[in-house]
RNA sequence: GACCUGUUAGCUCAGCUGGGAGAGCACCAUCUUGACAGGGUGGGGGUCAGUGGUUCGAACCCACUACAGGUCACCA
């Protein structure tokens, strides 16, 4: 649908950009043209990405809007590089998080999720999501996202939860998942187990208790230190070093644990570090990863002192039914009336904090699923290390990612809540056994009975996470889907979930799909505040993106946001920076007015590239190629800082200040013959420049853009400006330089010597300049116009006149008579200036150059470069001298 | 304790395989020049944390030091 716009269109554009009209407009127009659906260009090689599901635990923020406009201008720039681009959107369903805010929701009601129910509950935390799925659409539909809706998943719908029950099967049988009863992190405020990676250490300023455990047979005694007195509740032994000499008499003895009264071994260990404290420790299998590990070697019996609730339970005797920090006050009091506790000292040590409630994690006997990593590991470790792994950018990624998965413990996947994958196990009231299965079973696998129960935990929530990239393409089935977009291009996300997600994407993913799930992995930063702290709900120092979107408008907070990321590196928060950005969108905004205004009803076909182009539509067309080239080059390294300063560049200053300028002589000029040629490149130019920022600006650049002379439905499917070599215009570039050269040299002398506006400006020539004079005398009217006045004369003058201003330019002599205006001491203090920084520049120069191993070792085209230099700033120099000699007489 | 990242203009940051120090904001001067005052033009301002090394040449590579931030691992 090639429509042409007349100079009509123009006049109902105001004179600023508003971002709120376009923005909701176009968007909906996209999505009626489903313009970003995957799949309609069967012989286009793939290209996808998918989206890290955000949690449908409330609205995003400004971290996701960085994550996902990376990932949208990389999806827009590969979609119009031709690219069958798919952008997979979708959301998590967030376990723990979800439920947790669900919790909080119901106990204002003072209610509990018991008092619903398993069901009921479900049904209230469903309706949680399909409030915050759709916030969380309308958010991305306002930042401009171009995601294929068609292909939206969620963590726990049908597909995906096949996909887990599917793995989880699999892996069992394999013996990769297996049951049992170990230490695991115990949140008590969440009641549920904990991953390791769940668990935040904090350093706290605790205490170090020193104990005395009695002798039973009255001999003596042993002193233990422990930062957890309650926990001696459940101390099943005391273990020293087996070659620790001063307690090598006393192993096998019994020790009578005060309070109590129970009877613990003194047990040899090599666990023991005999330097560390007294040389003996107290051990708590129940409590304790590594008395747990002990125990088990020395078979000692595993006491629980705790309930799922962090309350003393019936094993703590007196203390049934305080909580433990209560307990942990009383027993101290206790112990110290006993005279048991012999000395408390202050100790800094780390303390493991959930993730998710902040509560104190206790180490906690219990019964749990784990999936076993050292299979899994090792696969990935031999993918990456044999150069079949993924690809980190920036590589020292890598290095994380390897040494986590080099040191991985098996990972503990049950959680005890009600909202997520409920575990597809099943026990059996009859025989006891375990049944596995990836369908809903109806009896026992081993006896055949019916009376079988679902185990009533659910998985963590990173268990579907893992499978994302491939599941939600349709695995474990062989979809069309999968055959084509998998595996996925790149992966966008922040380095806080190395471990987490990226990580454990990559051992499934090789696991189950045999290929890597993605190959590049972008790892970006936080964004952080405008003084540099973490973003957080305490500290109030949240942004919400849709008020950077209301205040500023959407592009301008992509450009800002994307532009100012380098990889890897965290960036902060600073509206000055959206005001800039929203400061270049308007510049766009009135560039393309005065183009609009100037085109004349100039339709696509009018416009013709060839024929008889000025220097500037030369220069123009060899910067936008450069630019193209460039923009394209940096975009597929993931450098998007450099690209949008390159953007920003070369339309606000080659574009806005020099071409617009140089454009206006020929578009108000009387040649209807060149005003069309330029009206050509104007269009031409301005329509590729919006292609190249389309991908960082989407909504400014269709709007404009549809006002253009334009082919296509939407420049979201116009094509990618390509580098083509026939573009390229050496002279043209040259005599440009030299014109700005001038122009900036006697705009650098009005604004030095106050010389008004309008002001007649003479420009002298030197006898022996004639090539530089015929540049000028072509050039005139630019000349006149760039530097304020509309009187300009052009002479060849031998003998420049004592009152005019030497104008330092390379390859000519210009002086400006300024007559009344300036004092020859004056003129004589700006020459020395200026003789003094060309002094150092050809001393510099004459350095290097006269520097033997500079000449013999360093490239020709570097040395060239620098003789060049040498000859401009000499030359210039030698006219600063020589009129400098003039003036003094 | 191990490792990682940073230290560049008053502020916030670029500087993408080593080759004359940049941007935005702020500051000073100036311009109501027919797209834009959310603008134009011109200008001031930096021993690139320090020391040593490699190199013809270092903000960039190497070593050490200082400071700031982070990750991981920890012994009761």
């Amino acid at each position: 649908m090639a429509e042409t716009k007349t100079e009509k269109d123009s006049l109902t554009m105001p004179t600023t950009y508003d971002p709120k009209a376009a923005e909701a407009k176009w968007h909906d127009y996209w999505m009626k043209g489903k313009y970003f659906e995957a799949g309609k260009r069967t012989d286009a090689e793939p290209y996808t990405i998918v989206i890290p599901p955000p949690n449908v635990t409330g609205m995003l923020h400004i971290g996701h809007a960085l994550d996902f406009t990376l990932q949208d201008i990389l999806i827009r720039f590969k979609r119009m590089s031709g690219y069958d681009a798919l952008w997979l959107p979708g959301s998590d369903h967030a376990g723990i998080a979800t439920q947790t805010k669900v919790e909080q929701k119901l106990r204002e009601e003072g209610l509990t999720r018991y008092d619903l129910g398993r069901e009921k509950f479900l049904e209230k935390v469903w309706e949680w999501k399909e409030h915050y799925a759709a916030t969380i659409r309308e958010q991305w539909a306002k930042m401009g996202f171009s995601l294929d809706y068609s292909r939206e998943r969620f963590t726990l719908d049908e597909g995906l939860s096949r996909a887990v029950r599917t793995v989880f099967v699999k892996l069992y049988e394999k013996g990769l998942i297996y049951r049992g009863k170990y230490i695991i992190n115990w949140d008590p405020a969440a009641r549920t187990a904990l991953s390791d990676i769940e668990v935040e250490y904090k350093e706290v300023q605790g205490k170090l208790y020193h104990l005395r455990y009695p002798l039973k047979d009255g001999s003596g005694h042993i002193t233990v230190a422990t930062t957890r007195p309650e926990t001696m509740l459940g101390d099943t032994a005391v273990a020293v070093h087996p070659d620790d000499e001063r307690y090598k008499h006393l192993i096998g003895k019994m020790l009578v644990l005060p309070i109590i009264g129970r009877e613990i071994p003194v047990i040899a260990d090599e666990y023991v570090e005999k330097e560390f404290g007294s040389g003996a420790v107290k051990i708590t299998p129940a409590h304790d990863p590594n008395d747990f590990e002990v125990g088990l070697r020395h078979n000692l019996p595993q006491i629980l002192v705790m309930d799922e609730s962090g309350k003393m339970n019936e094993n703590a005797g007196i203390y049934k039914g305080m909580d433990r920090f209560e307990c942990r006050k009383r027993i101290v009091n206790d112990l110290q009336e006993q005279g048991v506790l012999i000395k408390i000292e202050e100790h800094v040590h780390q303390v493991g904090h959930s993730e998710r409630s902040g509560a104190v994690v206790e180490p906690y006997l219990s019964t749990q699923w784990f999936v076993k990593m050292k299979p899994l590991a090792e696969k990935a470790i031999e993918a990456q290390k044999s150069g079949r792994g993924v690809r980190f950018v920036p590589e020292r990624f890598e290095k994380i990612y390897l040494h986590w998965i080099e040191n991985v413990r098996d990972w503990c996947i049950s959680r005890q809540l009600w909202w997520g994958h409920r575990i597809p196990a099943w026990y059996c009231g009859d025989c006891g056994a375990i049944t596995v299965s990836a369908d809903e079973a109806k009896s026992c696998s081993q006896c055949g009975s019916a009376n079988i129960r679902q185990d009533e935990d659910v998985l963590d929530t990173w268990f579907s996470s893992a499978l994302w990239p491939f599941s939600t393409l349709g695995w474990p089935d062989d979809t069309d889907d999968m055959k084509r977009y998998y595996p996925t291009n790149v992966l966008v996300t922040g380095y806080d979930i190395i471990y987490f997600w990226v990580a454990r994407m990559i051992f499934t993913a090789l696991e189950f799909t045999g290929q890597i799930p993605f190959k590049d992995v972008l790892i970006h930063g936080l964004v952080r505040d405008a003084e540099g702290r973490k973003m957080s709900k305490s500290l109030g120092n949240g942004v919400d993106p849709l008020e950077v979107i209301e205040q500023y408008g959407a592009d301008a907070m992509r450009y800002m946001i994307s532009t100012s990321s380098t990889p890897g590196q965290d960036l902060r928060f600073r509206w000055e920076r959206v005001e800039q950005a929203r400061n270049f969108a308007n510049k766009i905004w009135n560039a393309s007015r005065f183009a609009l205004m100037n085109l004349d009803g100039l339709t696509v076909e009018d416009i013709d590239l060839g024929g008889d182009l000025s220097t500037a539509d030369r220069w123009i067309l060899h910067r936008l190629n450069e630019t193209a080239r460039d923009v394209t080059r940096l975009l597929d390294q993931y450098e998007f800082g450099e690209t949008g300063r390159l953007l920003y560049n070369f339309i606000w200053d080659d574009l806005c200040d020099w071409y617009i300028e140089f454009s206006k002589l020929r578009l108000y000029g009387e040649d209807a013959e060149a005003k069309r040629r330029t009206q050509s490149v104007l269009a031409y130019v301005l329509d590729r420049t919006l292609r190249l920022i389309h991908p960082f600006m989407p909504f400014i650049s269709e709007e404009i853009w549809q006002h253009l002379p334009h082919e296509g439905e939407t420049i979201a499917l116009a094509p990618w400006p390509q580098y083509a070599a026939e573009w390229e215009a050496p002279d043209a570039v040259k005599e440009m330089e030299l014109l700005m050269d001038i122009i900036r040299s006697v705009r650098n002398i009005r604004a030095e010597m106050n010389v008004p506006m309008g002001k007649k400006v003479e420009l002298l020539v030197k006898p022996g300049s004639e090539d530089i004079l015929s540049v000028l005398l072509r050039n005139e009217q630019y000349i006149a116009r760039f530097c304020g006045t509309s009187r300009l004369e052009l002479n060849v003058n031998a003998q420049p006149p004592e009152k005019a201003v030497t104008a330092v330019v390379t390859g000519a002599e210009l002086y400006l008579p300024l007559a009344g205006l300036i004092d020859i001491e004056q003129e004589i203090a700006r020459l020395e200036k200026e003789l003094q920084t060309l002094n150092a520049e050809v001393e510099r120069v004459e350095k290097k150059l006269a520097n033997a191993g500079f000449v013999s070792k360093a490239p020709a085209k570097v040395i060239e470069e620098e003789k060049a230099k040498h000859r401009d700033y000499s030359e210039k120099r030698e006219k600063v001298l020589a009129r400098l000699a003039e003036l003094r007489g």
